[in-house]
DNA sequence: ACGCTACGTTTCGTGTCGATACTATTAATT
DNA sequence: AATTAATAGTATCGACACGAAACGTAGCGT
């Protein structure tokens, strides 16, 4: 046992490349890249804030010029529709057409995740994910890239009422269905402060 | 708290985004992308079985020629040296120059990890390392792919004396270091066969 | 009006990647 | 021994990812 980080670091780069091999082949179908899959999914699951080729650039660590490129070709296939922000003339708002909602079903991401994992006890299960959530958000800020978190665990959240939120960045109102959407200005809230 | 399977798979894809990020980054400053960077990777710890063309296109679940063409450009750049076997005359062995080494080497790939689960208990660490274990193995065997680990938790390897191995699939001795390398022919131990 | 910054696209060169076709060596069959 | 099959690797092609840099445009500041 010479260093648990270690060993723990090539396990998950191993399911990295487990997700990412995943990908290739799926996409394969539909001749799609793996970075294709990932723009879908995360335009499936973007809030208002955070549908944008820059934040998608942000999300992936990838250049303004890549991420164009690649929307381009998802919106040749008519899989994500592109307009105009109305407010702000430079923004364009991306979201997944239904033909880009059924690739995602049909992929079933998720699956052999949820089978895999059956046997194991949540608690275990949960506990895992928390030291690894905190290696993320500390790698994250540590590499100063953005968290992209869900509303719910992100500091500007303001819970005014039953299912009723605002975001105290910009002041609006927000879903119950909303919160749960990842965001491009999420920053998380900082509990053990110690 | 809907599925902790799939929060779980959500983390470990963001942690999976940042490495590849982390090493595109890297890869930038000597001109090499994240593939070539994992072949490196690789070959620094596979063992005598395993360090073939054939064996990494395994490992990262790409075809053989792709890989053949990036082992071209590593070739090229003298980050590592290409001799034929010679038993097999159709084997390629693949070895890393000084040159490649020290490339790893300025790398330090794993330092941001250390330090980021520096805080988190060893305790906690070694149980998500295990979640993390259990659901690889399953995955792998379940997409029909070899699970790559190394000798000391392949079934294959015999402990016949102190600091003395012999692998039982092809009958050679193995030296105490070559046992923590990895294997191509790697069968886990299986122990929970509950 | 002026620069300044942010968002997005375009262009270009390098390289990945799968598919296919090909060579060479070894193993299996007849 | 001769033929066939299987394995390891290479070569070529086309589609595309990716960063870098240049560019256009919209909003924001003085």
């Amino acid at each position: 046992m010479k260093n648990q980080a270690l060993t723990l670091l090539d396990t998950v780069e191993r399911l990295g490349h487990l997700l990412r091999a995943g990908l290739r082949q799926a996409g394969t179908t539909n001749g799609l890249q793996p970075m294709h899959l990932q723009a879908l999914l995360y335009l499936n699951e973007a809030n208002r804030y955070s549908n944008t080729p820059q934040a998608l650039a942000e999300y992936l660590g990838l250049t303004k010029g890549t991420v164009s490129q690649s929307l381009l070709l998802l919106a040749r296939r008519r899989l994500i529709a592109r307009h105009a922000d109305e407010k702000d003339g430079r923004l364009v708002r991306l979201a997944l057409t239904d033909k880009g909602k059924e690739v995602l079903k049909e992929l079933g991401v998720g699956n052999a995740w949820r089978d895999a994992l059956q046997q194991a006890s949540p608690a275990r299960l949960s506990s895992a994910t928390k030291v690894l959530k905190e290696a993320l958000a500390i790698l994250q800020t540590k590499s100063g890239q953005k968290t992209f978190g869900v509303c719910v665990t992100c500091r500007h959240n303001l819970h005014i009422g039953p299912r009723s939120y605002v975001c105290g960045l910009t002041k609006e109102k927000l879903s119950s269905r909303e919160v749960s959407k990842i965001c491009r200005e999420h920053s998380p809230i900082e509990e053990n402060v110690a």
